[in-house]
RNA sequence: GGGGACGUAGGUUAGCUUGGUAUACUGCCAGUUUCGGGUACUGGAGAGCAUGGGUUCAAGUCCCAUCGUCCCCA
């Protein structure tokens, strides 16, 4: 088959480099390393993990907290995080889902009521054990997760089938201790993410919930944050800790490794029992509630950052950025009129809902914004100038394309307008077409160790069993990622009848 | 889980072999200039060398430990 690590998109450099890298008897001439570190220095084709380092660094999206696999999130990643976070509470607000907030820690022995969830979480839990210097009873966990919490307060406040469905969500950061390969955004000791939390009266209710919330989230990353994904069920092995299965949204990075993008789990009564979060129905019949659990988090940034990014630095599609439209006057001459201009229009795209700044920074050149924007994603740049006021016409240019285009001023709102969705579009588009470019069929066992090998999405069969699925891990380092509906295919290591057909990866 | 590299102003870094309190560029500040792809000039502020301990008259430089970061392989 065809296969692509890179789409065409990817476009040439932009480094200093060649016409000052000259080395002057053995000593390193520093004139060359201006632009070198001014902008992305690494190539995402070149050396991916750097590269994307880079750009979170660089664009200020974060910057490394002194605590290992800690981040600082800075105003330009949190701008980008509201985002994702209005765009889902719009929908949890359709599907009668409230905001709540929970405390941070968590009694050992609420944590431990769940044997099997517990010791999920139990390796990567952080404990508090003093106040000061005095021992505190119980252990205190900092939350990994808030299932135990909330279902103890569940209990409380859920007493008959008139306070169900019940449905909380909440924005918060949990904490599980990542020693070995952490990376901003997609593998943190402490991370921002919503887990939103429901109680139903029967089996079904919760598990069309579980479906919805998939859903929300499917659309959620492909028609906001231009990201295609895979979609179905973990494997017994890869779900949800203490639940009864989990639903999972995938995507494929840009180096050929999975990235799981979000979670929905079933939990059936398994916590519900032990946390005794019962009803009674209408013939006062007392019943264990049936729970879904859900949740995103900031890794998402960290799949956008990746999919979309270029050697110039991060893209943000327009439905995700910040700011969409950046207006870079050019104060040569008639710099009363040209701001004039400047402002009228910010004015107008504004009334639009268009979300637009106006650069006006003095102490810059405005090639420098030109880069500037461009490392932080902005999708259109507009550049207003002397030359424009004599034609009527402004210069616009797209950070997906880095293409440039004349528009009559007149025009322009609509034009820009257009051209906004115009790019949300074609980032989904392109993004399908280099998913679809590392997606393969593997038909024969060598076909799924040579593919893992080259990176990307494999599809196989498989027949159920975990001693397969650890085989195919433990020899080609990838995991199932997903289970499809499709069954009837022989299993791909065992050739037994009758398996299920599932996606293979690597995973982040 | 295994292997390798690194840590000196905000960033990039010279200096470490042959110990004597540190080099440059960039960025920052002020001013002038410039402005359609990282403008130029002048002047200025900014580090005590990741942290802790040791050796020494003297330690970025040598020794030990710790912490942190990155990369590669599974």
């Amino acid at each position: 088959m065809m296969y692509s690590l890179y789409s065409a998109l990817l476009v040439p450099t932009f480094r200093a480099g060649q016409t000052g890298s000259s080395y002057a008897g053995g000593t390193p001439c520093n004139k060359m390393s201006r632009k070198e570190h001014i902008g992305i220095t690494e190539t995402k084709s070149g050396n991916f993990s750097e590269w994307y380092t880079q750009i979170v660094l660089k664009a200020r999206l974060a910057d490394y907290a002194p605590v290992k696999g800690m981040i600082v999130l800075r105003p330009d990643g949190y701008a980008i995080w509201e985002m994702l976070r209005h765009a889902l509470d719009e929908k949890f607000t359709h599907e009668g889902v409230s905001n709540a907030f929970l405390p941070v820690l968590i009694p050992e022995s609420l944590l431990v009521r769940e044997k099997s969830h517990f010791e999920g979480f139990n390796p990567e839990v952080y404990w508090v054990t003093h106040s000061g210097d005095t021992p505190v009873g119980d252990r205190l966990a900092l939350r990994p997760t808030s299932e135990t919490v909330l279902y103890h307060m569940y209990s409380k406040w859920i007493k008959s089938w008139r306070d169900l469905p019940m449905k909380l969500n909440f924005w918060n950061t949990a904490l599980r201790a990542e020693i070995k390969s952490t990376k901003p955004f997609l593998r943190t000791s402490e991370f921002l993410w919503q887990e939103g939390h429901t109680v139903h009266a029967s089996r079904l209710e919760a598990q069309e919930q579980v479906d919805r919330m998939l859903e929300i989230y499917r659309h959620v990353t492909e028609q906001y944050m231009a990201i295609p994904v895979e979609y179905g069920r973990k494997s017994a092995k890869e779900q949800f800790v203490g639940g009864e299965y989990t639903l999972t949204i995938e995507s494929i990075m840009p180096d050929g490794r999975a990235l799981q993008m979000g979670t929905s789990h079933m939990l059936g009564q398994n916590f519900s029992r032990p946390f005794l979060v019962k009803y009674a129905d209408q013939n006062n019949t007392e019943h264990y509630g049936w729970q879904t659990s859900w949740g995103v988090s900031w890794r998402l940034l960290g799949a956008m950052i990746m999919v979309h990014g270029d050697d110039k630095g991060l893209v943000l599609p327009p439905r995700m950025a910040p700011i969409q439209v950046v207006i870079i006057p050019i104060l040569v001459s008639d710099a009363d009129a040209v701001m004039g201009a400047a402002e009228s229009l910010y004015r107008t795209l504004q009334n639009m809902d268009i979300r637009t700044h106006i650069d006006t920074r003095e102490n810059v050149s405005p090639g420098f914004k030109f880069n500037d924007w461009e490392l932080r994603g902005v999708p259109l740049r507009v550049e207003v100038g002397p030359r424009d006021l004599k034609t009527g016409t402004i210069v616009t240019a797209r950070r997906d394309t880095l293409s440039k285009d004349t528009m009559r001023l007149d025009d322009a709102p609509d034009t820009i307008r257009n051209t906004l969705d115009t790019m949300q579009e074609d980032m989904l588009e392109r993004a399908r077409q280099q998913a679809a470019g590392m997606t393969g069929e593997a038909s024969t066992y060598t076909d799924l160790r040579d593919g893992i090998e080259r990176g990307g999405f494999w599809w196989a069969f498989w027949c159920g069993r975990e001693s397969c699925e650890d085989a195919i891990k433990e020899e080609t380092g990838a995991d199932i990622r997903l289970l499809s509906k499709e069954r009837g295919g022989s299993c791909i290591l065992c050739q037994d009848a009758d398996g299920t057909r599932v996606l293979f990866a690597r995973g982040y």
